[in-house]
DNA sequence: TCCTAAGTCAGAATTATTCTTAGTTGTGTC
DNA sequence: GACACAACTAAGAATAATTCTGACTTAGGA
């Protein structure tokens, strides 16, 4: 209950109007911590009672990530992720199952950006790391 | 003339075929410094004379990746480009025109991944800086 | 309660990419 | 040089992700 009052007076702090159709996004996103694709949330809100038509999830989807609550990630071809954690932070990426888990931000330090020549104005930047992961590394075995 | 034989050696060097089409969409993108688009390359080949088809130059691209003389680059939603330059480096993506420049290696030392949990091997990592450029920091002031 | 802008829907359209099938060509072997 | 065959290419159909369209619905302020 406290939960979702806090999304809806998140939504509507970001002067998001509450719909039933948003509200499921967003919280589905908050729910899981892989990074879904736009796919993956339809169906999987749609998996016990049809909630949303695939192009409210592509529009929710957008207004979120247009006011900052949501953000895409693109680390694989084709597809656009989403993720809801805004906060800064890195990406890795098993290159055999193509799962991808987040990285602290302070886990990933000592980016030092004082080389990069001058006229660029770097605003952010972010880390992906690519490897294997645990499964894949003893299915590999 | 150097230039062109050191294409048609690499390429034979990896075990590929070199025929007019592969070719010239290697040496397209050894050529420019961008980070064009399957797209970009299609149109760019075909400007003065029909050159390659549309599937042929994905199929060539394709090939390129698999035997390492070209990367996918995916910093932007919904396509991939591609980079003739496959040793390690950096890319800065520009917020505002999209542009895309490589940053050295050297140019962003540091990142130590220490702290990374043990459970994930990783293999590779790559820093994406997000900003503005010349041009843009110029036209928005 | 009423109004209206914002949101939603179903399905069509668009866009990037891949597949299919048939024809073409480079290359090792004779 | 001729042959055979696997690799390559073309044109267009197919697919998949995403966006658009136009009509309908609804949240939330007046």
């Amino acid at each position: 209950m406290r939960q979702q009052d806090a999304i809806i007076q998140t939504l509507k702090a970001k002067g998001l109007r509450v719909t039933p159709q948003r509200f499921a996004v967003y919280a589905n996103l908050l729910d899981r911590c892989d990074h879904p694709t736009a796919e993956q949330v339809l169906s999987d809100l749609n998996q016990e009672a049809p909630t949303s038509s695939q192009s409210t999830v592509y529009t929710s989807l957008q207004a979120l990530c247009e006011v900052g609550l949501v953000r895409e990630v693109l680390l694989e071809e084709g597809v656009c992720r989403y993720d809801a954690n805004v906060l800064p932070h890195h990406h890795f990426c098993c290159r055999c199952c193509g799962r991808i888990e987040d990285i602290a931000w302070e886990d990933l330090q000592g980016v030092s950006i004082d080389r990069v020549r001058s006229g660029l104005q770097v605003e952010s930047y972010e880390v992906t790391l690519r490897g294997c992961c645990e499964q894949c590394q003893s299915a590999n075995s």
